[in-house]
Order: C-alpha cells, then structure tokens, then sequence
DNA sequence: GATGAATGAGCCTTCATTCAT
DNA sequence: TATGAATGAAGGCTCATTCAT
C-alpha cells in the first residue's frame, strides 16, 4: 500500500512532466495552455500546481531534464573503450536513432532556451558547455591516443555538434531525400558516411 | 508627390519589418505585443494592420525575409569562382561575422518556425532546402572539379549546414571561451581552422 | 467637437468610479468583480484597465475620492460663521441627510480600508486624521469663543465623530425604529435632540 | 476516554474559532484561506469541515461569537449596582481597555460583516441592537433615578455607542496623538474625561 | 491614410471543497 | 476521526484586433 500510493505520486508527477513535453513540443511554450497539459496529463488543472509552482516552471524542468538525459547519452557513448572513429560512428548513429525515437524531445533540445531569463538560462547554458567540453575532450584524447590529428578540439567540438543537430532536425522536418530508406541499418550506414567526413575531410589526401 | 508617397509607403512597411525583428527577437513571438513592435517602429499600434492582416503574417513575413537573406548570402559567397576551399572559408568566416554583426536575424533563424504551421511552414523549409541544396550543389562541384573527395554531398551539406549553426549560436550564446579575441582577424582564424577541420579530416593521414 | 470627445473622456472615468462605487458598496471589494464593475459602468472590461492598473487601485482611488467629499463637506459645514451650536446642529442633520441620500458612500466610509495595505493606508488615515482634526478645532474655537467649555477637544472630537457614524450607520442598517418618519423635517429634529444631548450633557444640572 | 474525546473535540474547535480570528482578522475575510486557518489551528484542512460546512459558516460562528461576549460585557458592566456616572465611566475605560487587549476582536466588530448575506445579517444586526437596547435602558434608568436627564435615550444610545466605536478605533489605528502616555491610569483618567463631556456636555452652564 | 481608445476572448493561477485513505 | 492530495470553477489581467475619428 505505501509503495502503491508512493508509486502514485511519483507517476503523476512523470506524466505530467510527460504531458508538457508532448504539449509544449506540440504548441510551443507561450501557445501550450495549462489546460492542455493537464488534459494529455489526465490530471486537473490544480493539480499541475502541486508539483510545479508557475509554467515556467514547469517548462524549465521539462527543458533541463531532456537536455541533461541528451548530455547523459552523450558523454555514455563517448566514454566507451573503443577506438575514438567506433565512438564517433556511434554517437551519429545513436542521435539519428534518438531524434527518430524521441522526436518531442529534440523538438525541445533545438528550440532551445528562447525567452527563458537569468538563473535558468544559465543551467541551461550550463549543460549545453557539459557536452561542448565532454566533445572538445573526446577529440583531445583522440589526439593523445594518436588516433586523430591535433586539431583545435574546442572547434571540432562545434563541428561534430552542428552535425548531430543538423541531422536531428533534417529527420524532424522529415527531409525525406536524406533519410528515406528507415530499414534496419540505415541509421549505421548513414553515421558511417558522416564520420567519413568528419574523419578524412572532405578534400582528396595529395 | 506621387512617388513620395509611395516611398514613404515603403520606408513605413521596411520600419516595421525592421522593428517586427528586433522585437520578436528580443521578446519571442509570443512574447512580444503588437504595441512594443508599434512603439520600436515608431508608428501607430493600427497602422501595423494596414501592412499585415495579422500578427502572425507578420512573423511569418519577417521570418522569410530573413531566411531569404541568410539563403541568398550563402548562395552568392559560394557561386564565386575561387578555389573550393577558398569558398568554404568565407563562408564560414562571413556566417560567423554576419552572427555578430546581425544578431537579432541569427537569433531568429536559430529559433526557426516554432509554433508556427501549415502552409507557412512548407516555405520555411523550402527555403531551408534552397540552403541545403546550394551548400550540396557546392561539394558535389568540388567533387567534379577535384578539388573534393567524392563523399555524400547531402550529408556533407549537413555537416557544413550544421558547423555554421553551432558556430553562430555560440557566438549568440557569447561562448567567450570560443570566440574570445575580438579583433579584426579572428574571423578569419577561425574560418581557417575550421576549414582545416573539414577539409583534411580529424584522422590522421595514413 | 474637441471638448465633446474630452467629455467623453472624462464621462468614461467618471462613470467606472461611480460603477465601482456602487459594485464595491454592494458586494464588497472581494466580492465584487471586474466584469461586473465594468458591466454597471456599460464599458468594457479591459476598458477599466485604461484608467486603473488593477482592481486595488480602482478601489483606494476610489475610496479616497469618497473619504475626501466626506471630509470637505464637514470641513465646510464647521467652517461657517454660525454660532457653535449651530453649525453643531447643521453637522448632524446635513451628515445624516447624506448618509441617507449616498448610502453608497457611506457604506463604504464605514467599512474603512480594512486589508489594504502600505502607502495606501497612510493615505487614509492622513484623511481621517483631517476629520479629527477640524472637529477638534471646532471645538477649541468654541471654547475660546466662550460657547464651550473647556473640554479635552480630542476626545470631544472622538464623541461627535463617532455619534455622526453610529447615527449614519443606523441609517444604512435600516434601524427603522431609530429613524422611521421620514418627513422633511426629521433631519433637523435629530440633530437638535442629538446637539442637545451633546451640549448640555445626560446629567441635569445641580 | 468518552469525557476525553469530548473535550479533545471541544478543544479542537476552540483551536479552530480562534485561529479563525486571527487570520480573518489580520487578512479579512476574502484575504484568508482555509489554509491558514488550518495551520493557525494545528490541524488539517480537511479538520475545519468537520465542524463547518463551510467557510462561510465559519465566519459567522466567530463573528457572532465575538460580537456576543462584546455584548455580554456591556451589558454586564451597565448591569451593576453603581451609580449611572460611574457605570458609565467603567464602561468606558473597560471597553478601551478591551480594545487594547483584544485587537483581534475589535477588528472584526469595526470591520462588520460586510458582504455577508441575508439571514446571517439578521442575526448581527440582532444583537447589535441587544447593544443598542441595553445602552437605551442604561440611559432611561439612569433617568428614572433622577441621575440622568430625560433625553431620547435612544440618540443617547447611539452617541455613547458612537464614542465607543471611536476610541476603539483609534485605539487600533494607533492614534498615538490621542492615547500615548500608556501607564496603568490612562484608560481611566481618559473615561473620566469622556463621560465628564457626556454627562455635562460641552456646553457652559448658564 | 493613420491613430489609439475600446473591446472581450482567453489564460494563468488560486482556493474552497471533497473524498480516499 | 483526521488528513491533505486532487479538483475545477472563477477571477484578475493581457493583448490582438477593430473602428470611429
């Protein structure tokens, strides 16, 4: 019984942390009325303000709580043991995967912070250098393993980041023309294709 | 007379676009009101509605005037006659001082079409596959003239695409840590660097 | 055409305040609602906002405007030229016709400014303390014109004061058997038997 | 254990009429939630309805309650043997006193039953006219033992009431002008001085 | 054309009240 | 009996839009 109505408060308290992220990725912070949320949340309207004491709040929650489970997958996959190309093959094709399977919360991640102030923007900018650094770190390390080439880590940082957005949201947008074929491997062969460039450049070797 | 009027016609339209920017920048699109947007353009709150039929067309011609823009920048630095490498690098290195120098229409073009629907919508992304395309064309060019290697075009459009996002939203974001040395050459540094980056590869040549 | 639209302005002011006189009189500052202020004033809603930032302001505006007629109407009744008791009796009569004839407003008087708070306050007590003082003046002036004794003028204040409200309250709950002929003389009739009382006291002389 | 639980259930909805008038008289009727009459009481908020329907019902409990033991006390002190000048005088300083003493109270009765409704009204304005009739009575006795004059006893009534409500007004406002010097005597030395004006009148005999 | 006073639909938030535990 | 999580009606306030001037 106390487990019970413990697991009750905890999962109100998920899906109506669920219900904002569908509701707010769906209609946009300002557009999003607390009546939706609370509707897709199947609670009352009253109820959202037990857990949460504004909607910015809420929003702000929702926000950094998919943005550190992004950070999270990403520092995972690129904290594993294999060659430094493995890793980077992996992180393309895990965040393709992710933005296919998870598109309400990349929706989120690439609108970004707009219109939040102060303390949480921020957090917000906090966790966004978190993965700016685990990047920047991962091609450091690359270097010292012999693995890559010495290059200014912090932009390729920038660069491999753009790219992951950049896919992110071509799938979001459904650009058909480059991410037709949704078979089995094709997130695979895309990342391979990609971190060949990233890896050998775009220019022939002389 | 007759063409003063009309000029004048013009200089009160471009007013408000210019202010409509500024504001929705500042502000968001929902966060803005039609009288901060009024009051930044220096004309009355009903004149506006002599221009636009409603805020929202506003916004959407704002957004696709800058998009435009941004689309017709990139277009013209890479239909140049130089080196393939040569274009790569003002593109980066314009991006990124274009990012500082308009911020408020980079705020906007990182923000995208949030919220925003339908018929709007298919604009916003036909004018964001105008980019893809020319930045595509570009390297499948490259190729033909051998100055690229024959990799994807699209998803090398990506990564470029992607690179030039990350660099100016960082730039927005006031990453000092990337972009601390103002002056007048680090631009070019910097599109030095990153061209490397995306020319000769992260590995190392066997 | 000009000192039309002005009187037009000044009409829209004029009738919210008399709207929100009544509206508060009869449902109390909480009770009461916006909707039906503005509906009693035949305006908008969002019009009230034009004039007024928030519904405590309308109502302290609105309080104090009372307070003020209130005071200035005792201030020139004891300001007159008459005999002390004179001007006693025409305080009375003229305070009880008004409670009768603006019941609204008295009301309103007699609720004070319960649950407001700050500079407001001090606002009103600083009018209050206007009442007390020119009663108390009153009857110092009196006294050095040999019609009153020697009497403690503050606390003579605090009995003429509270007698005019405990007889305007009467008024306002009705107390029909205090005040029932209703003819046109039954003002002064009070106030001479109220004046009597007060001037030559409940004891008889020894 | 039955005489237990029943003082256990007195005692709890003592708890609750008092945290009632703290808080309805600290944040007004509308002001005060449900809630913190709940914590002011040290129960749960649920507790309250066991013993009130509603929060309105509460409101009227209390405030009939108080304005009860305020007419219990004068008609007590008005009740004794003494002689009419000197029930007049305890009369007085007690309930300035009082007003010192019970704040709280005071506030309440000052402050009415504004928005209050039909029935409950009735039953307020019944016992104010217990007050009324009282004092009345006072003053006719008064008469009848050739101690008082023969005035209207029912104006007389009302001044004495009237100066009542005064001074304990004052008394909250912290009229300091009025009341400062605060030592053991000054409630007395100041009905002296009042029921010296009322009994004599401000008047010079002739 | 240009304006801004006026409007009222709509939303966030509060809180009295209920009811399962 | 006692509780407080849950609810949803209700209200203050904003702001896009209109229209008389």
């Amino acid at each position: 019984m106390d487990s019970n109505s413990s697991y009750a408060k905890d999962d109100k308290l998920r899906r109506i942390m669920d219900a904002a992220l569908t509701t707010f990725s769906r209609s946009g912070y300002q557009g999003a009325t607390m009546q939706e949320v609370a509707s897709e949340a199947g609670v009352g309207k009253g109820t959202i303000y037990l857990y949460f004491c504004s909607k910015e709040e809420l929003l702000e929650t929702v926000l950094l709580d998919v943005l550190k489970r992004y950070r999270d997958q990403i520092v995972q996959i690129i904290s594993s043991e294999d060659a430094s190309r493995t890793r980077m093959r992996r992180l393309v094709s895990e965040v393709v995967r992710g933005a296919d399977r998870r598109r309400r919360q990349f929706r989120f991640l690439l609108q970004g912070s707009w219109g939040m102030g102060g303390e949480f923007k921020q957090r917000a900018l906090s966790i966004k250098k978190d993965i700016m650094n685990s990047l920047a770190e991962f091609v450091s390390e690359g270097a010292e393993m012999g693995e890559f080439r010495d290059v200014d880590a912090r932009l390729m940082a920038h660069i491999i980041s753009g790219t992951l957005d950049s896919l992110a949201a071509a799938q979001l947008w459904n650009d058909e023309q480059t991410l037709e074929g949704q078979d089995d491997s094709w997130a695979d062969d895309l990342a391979g294709a990609v971190v060949d460039c990233l890896c050998s450049g775009v220019e022939p070797e002389q």
